[in-house]
Formats: structure tokens, C-alpha cells, sequence
DNA sequence: AATGAATGAGATTTCATTCAT
DNA sequence: AATGAATGAAATCTCATTCAT
């Protein structure tokens, strides 16, 4: 790898690779679950050696973190629009519930393989990540929506830590652990009902 | 083990041993994570050698079943009472959520380990268990909770499957990351937070 | 290993294994150089899995630090009462130069091994450790040696540490090389050349 | 490679990568020891890609030999002259001594790195070369000279294989491990003091 | 002449498990 | 009932080497 490593310049084919193999990282992750995802698994998956891996990726943490990398910029500029168009807070908070179901259903194994990532992967100090990072990468996004709302008077007071870590875990837990329990669950239903939820728990006026 | 294994006949010695191995095995893994938790560190905790812990239960998967049945019953057993003191469905959500909070503050480690153990373990199949059994125990206990709320006239319509996974969510999820990310978080109050927005979600009449 | 590897408190078979592992590593490494000397190659000399190894030593480090500790104990255990028996300093340095030898003699594959550790190992934070400890072990002696000689007159004005350093090269050197070159070489009398050497060039009247 | 690498027949580009790879080699291996004296780190030196080192050479193996004749035919060049300009058995000792110790100030990295080479490299045969072929390379000469010397009768009788070791050790030892120690000593002094030794354990007439 | 990419052999280390005592 | 000792499978990582371009 040498040079190439430390940022920008890289080959095309690089590119690729390093893509390849991240694909093959989260597709084995959803699948089989983190433990499962040893270099060997992810390079047969590939179909190259396992050795490609380390040609690409420093060591198994730098590719874990490209995964995630990759699944929080996919995820994000899949949201983002969404929740620029609506100019309410209620809107906001709809369209992030029903967005990320539709990114769900687009991305099914980028979810499902990042949470794995996040709740069994190790940081480089051998302790587990734990959610740490890519979890909460959205959180500030919903406080400021949920704060703004409260300001405007279209919201309730509550607690907009708590409010938007349950915004959060609807997502990243309650849906996907329906889709495990029920591959073939309907995802869009599923988030009507959740926004509806969130509507009547946080709108002003009762 | 021989014979002893197969349930019942187990000495008073043997299941207190078994009890203390599980104890350590759950702090351990509450404090160092699941991948840090190995036969040789629960054994070190525990004063023991690890053929010890060999000695006492089948495998890693029996002690980590083992781990899961305990801290589940001790959770049920927590929790019923409470469920059953209160009469109308939303005494019982709200019950729910507290009770769990308190059980939380009560035995942390033993709700943090136990979903390590659903998220990172393996079943026998080798294929991770995430949250299968365990997160979903008291699933059925609640859509009942929910359904007899609907039926009664006390809580809107809705989907009782969404509503329940969202409660589990909020307890297994919100209040674990909220306590990783703070751990002197007040508990008490942030589940009160949540039984409020709870109540708002289902309540009959807006 | 666990507790054990505190220093102190190991069984007597721990004790037999540990010794039997470094003698193995010994021999190796005498026999075929560093490069070949693999926790398997040594466990196949050992007839045990080189996870034996592994459970006995913390790791390879630990091993070859061992393995030196061992050999620099043996031979100053072998060379200090051949050097307290000698009243001059004349005699201390023939003593030096022929009680290595003859410790040679008796230790072949561990003089043999110690200088390959000594000089293709590396130390913990992997930048080899080229002869640093170990072959400077008995410098401050002889220069203590030597200087006392020039005090009493006995040997002439020079600089002691260029002369211990020629005197431990002659040693960890010549002979090894020369006995490499052929290993029927008659070490004895190759000493007391050597030895008649060093009386002349260090002696106090020409 | 193709035909070339048989002797003759290179390029005038090729000898000058050959001479850059080698001189790479040699600060590597002089800088950070043998083990850490990778190709990839050799090539990342040169600034070239680690597949034109195996370009233009056969392998390690004949990089390394390439190494050792570079040094080998540089230290003869220069120490010859030096050498032939004494007419006394004495002169010749004095002059490999000082010339040494200033070859080695000179080309201090080619002086170290084919020791490091002599003593980690592996033969052709997967056995440790040792010191074979390079330290032993200049004894011939100086079995030679001290013999000379006693024949004139300049020098005293002793055996010259076990003097010519010593002086090899001197000069491929002694001033090396002094100078690893601090690397500012005064070679030039160092080396007068053992040119003194020598000069008294050599001549005739105590 | 040069190189990026790929590869496979091999080294170290970890870990659950087994066994004789 | 307990344990120290041993084991073998598996995982990660390194490195010299090869090959197509």
C-alpha cells in the first residue's frame, strides 16, 4: 500500500477494490454476523485471497472503519434531502422515520452489517466500540430539529435528549429487529406507524 | 458433568458454583465487553481455573444460555409485580418503562451483559442469536398489555406489533446508550421522560 | 499461564517445561540460526504443540529473553570462581580467556545461541537489541579487572575499555568464529594462545 | 531479467539502479537492523516500487550477496594501499588497525550493514551464512603478513590463524560494538590503543 | 524498464476444550 | 470437585515473489 495510504491519490482500480471489498465485508456482516466476518470469509467472498484484503486496508480496524465510513455517507446524503424538504419539525421528524426505512429497504445489509460493526467491533485500543461513533451520528441533526421545533411553539416540552436517543433507537433497534424477527415486513407501514407515534408524542397541543 | 447436566440432580454446591460463574461471567462482560470475556478472564474473576467453568457447563454457549435465562427470570420477576399492581394499560406502559429503569439502576450489569451476550453471541448453530430470544421475552406480555387497552376503549388504534417492538427499544436501547454515553445519567427521570411520551403515543383520545 | 508468570510461585513441572522449552530454542537456534528458530520449529524439537509453548511464555519475547537470562547466569556462575581464585590481574585475564573456553566447551549450543539472540532478536519495541545486554555482561568486571592491574603497577597505562572490549571480542568472537570455521578446533590451547597474547600486550615491563 | 543477470552484458542504467538499490540496502539495514530491512522498505527508500528490486535482481538472496561484494571490493581498495605502503610487519598490523578504523569512519553504514548481513542473512541453502565468506576475507592476508613476519624474524612465534582472528575480531567487533555504544567515540584513538596491543603481543623481543 | 496488484506460504498468537491426576 | 497442562483449530498479519500491463 505505502504511499497511497495516506489519503487522496489512489488508483481507480484501488478504488474499486477497496469498494469490492467493503461490499463483500458488509454483505458477510449482515449475513453471518460480525464474528463470522473473518478476512478469509470476506476474501472468499470476493473471490480473492485473503491477502487482497491486506493489500487494500492497513489491518482489519482500517477496513471496519471504511465500512462504517462508507454506511454513514451513504446514510446521510440519502437523508439529508429528505429532511431539507419539509420545512416543519413534524415533517422533519416523519421523514426521518420513513426515510431511513426507505434507506432500509435500499441499503438492508449496509444497516444491518454497521450496527453489527458498531455493537461487536473493537476500537484500536482492543476496547468495543460500542455504538460510540456511527450511532449517534445523527443525533445532534434530531436535537437541533426537536429544539427548534420547541422554539417555534409547534412542539411540546420535553427532553430533546431522550426524545431524539428514542427517534434513534426506532430506527437503528425497533425496525431492525422487526426485520430480523420478519425479513418480509413491510418497512413503509412499519414507519407510518412509528411516525404517527412520534407525531402524537411530540406535537404541542394535546 | 456426566449425568448432571440434564436438569434437576445438581448439587447445592454445583449450583452455587454455577450461580457464581455466572455472576462473573456477566461482569465481566459488563465491564471489558463480549469479545474480552474469555473462559480464561471469567475464570480469573472468579477466583477459578477455567476448566473449572468447563467442569460446570457444556460449553460457552450453555454458560452464555445460562447467563440469558438468569437475567431474564430476574428481570420478569422484577418486573410482573409492578405490571400487576397497575390496573389500567397506561399504568401498566408506564410501569413498564420505570420498573425497567429501576431494575437497570439495580442490576446494570446484568441488563448491560445480557444484551452483549444477544448481540455479539453465537448460537449453537454457530449463526448469531442477536436478540432473539431474550430481547423479545417480554414482547408477548406487552402487545397483550396494548391489545386489552385497545379493546377496552383506553388506547387508540394502532399497530400493537410497532408499539411493543418501540417500547422494547426504549429499554433495551435509548436507556443503555443514554447510560454508556452518561453513566450518571438520572435514570428515573429519563424514563419518566419516556413514559410521557408514551402515554402521548397511545392514549385514546388526543 | 495466568498468575503465574509473576515471578515466583511456579510448579516444579512448569519449572522442567520452561527449561526444557529454552533448551530446545537453544539448540534451534545453535544449529540453525535464528531465522529457522519458529515457536514450531521449536515445538517439534520439544515434541510439543507450539501452543505449549505459548501457554509456558508470555510470547516469543519472552522466550529469547529467558533463554539469554540463562545464559548469562550459567556462565558467570561458571566463570566467577575461576576468576576469585586468581590473586593477579594477569592471572584474572588468562583465567577470563580460558574459563570462556572451557565454558564453551561444556555449553556449546547456548555460547552459540546467546550471540544469535544477541544479534538478529529484537527488543520490545522491535529495533533489534544487537548484543546490548547480554555481551556486555562481564565488561564493567574486566574493567575493574584491568584498572585495579594498572593501580598495582601490574599492567601498563592503556585504556581499559578499548582492552575489555578487545578481551570480550576474543571471546564472543575469534573463538566462536574460529570454532565455526572448524568445529574440530582444539579450544583449549586456541585459549592460551590468546591468553599469551593478552599478557603481552597488557603487562607493565616490556 | 532475463539473460543479463548471467555476468556482463548490463546496461549502464541497470548497473546504476543495482548500485542504488544496493546502497538503499545498506542504509536500511545499517539504520534499522536486518529484520526491519524488508524489500518494501528498501524500495520505499529508493523511491521505487518493491517489483524493481526483484527486477533487477534474482532475489533477496543475490541482493544481499551483491551487497557483501560491493563492501567486500570496497574495503580491499581501500585498505590495500595502505597496506602496501609499510614495508614492516609491524607497518601492516598498525596500517589494517588505523586503516580500518577509517575505512569505517568513511563508509560507516557499509561497515555495519554487512556485519548486520555476515550475521542475520541466510545462505543460499536456508542456513545462516555467519560471517563465512565476508569477515573471513581478508585472513588469507593477514595469515600472510604475520607469517612474513615471523619468517624476517620481527615477529615472535605464535599461531597466526588464532592472531589473524583476533585482529579480524578487532575491527569487525570490538571498534563496532564501540562505536554502537557511542557512536561518538573517537574511532582513530580507539584504534591506536589497539594497534598498541597488537604492536606488543606480535614483536619479537619483549 | 517499471510498476501496481495479487498471491500464497508461513509466523505469531488466542482460545475453547480435553484429559490425567 | 478441581485443576494444571496440553492441544489444535483458527485468525491476523507480513513478506518475498510473480505477473499483466
Amino acid at each position: 500500500m505505502s504511499a497511497n495510504n495516506e489519503r487522496g491519490g489512489r488508483t481507480f482500480i484501488e478504488e474499486a477494490r477497496r469498494a469490492q471489498i467493503i461490499q463483500c465485508a458488509v454483505d458477510v456482516i449482515a449475513e453471518s454476523g460480525y464474528a463470522r466476518a473473518t478476512m478469509a470469509e470476506i476474501g472468499k467472498r470476493a473471490g480473492i485471497a485473503k491477502s487482497v484484503i491486506s493489500y487494500h486496508f492497513a489491518d482489519k480496524g482500517e477496513l471496519m472503519q471504511e465500512l462504517v465510513r462508507t454506511a454513514v455517507a451513504t446514510y446521510t446524503q440519502f437523508l439529508e434531502p429528505r429532511l431539507a424538504a419539509q420545512p416543519t419539525a413534524a415533517g422533519k421528524i416523519c421523514a426521518y422515520v420513513t426515510g431511513s426505512a426507505e434507506y432500509m429497504s435500499t441499503y438492508t445489509n449496509m444497516h444491518l452489517a454497521v450496527l453489527e460493526v458498531a455493537f461487536n467491533g473493537l476500537g484500536p485500543d482492543g476496547r468495543p466500540l460500542t455504538a460510540s461513533i456511527p450511532l449517534e451520528t445523527h443525533k445532534p441533526t434530531l436535537e437541533r430539529i426537536l429544539h427548534d421545533g420547541q422554539v417555534s411553539g409547534e412542539l411540546r416540552q420535553f427532553d430533546v435528549r431522550v426524545m431524539a436517543g428514542l427517534l434513534r433507537s426506532a430506527v437503528t433497534h425497533t425496525m431492525v429487529m422487526a426485520q430480523r424477527a420478519d425479513p418480509d415486513v413491510d418497512l413503509d407501514s412499519y414507519a407510518r406507524e412509528l411516525a404517527t407515534a412520534f407525531a402524537l408524542a411530540t406535537r404541542d397541543r394535546p
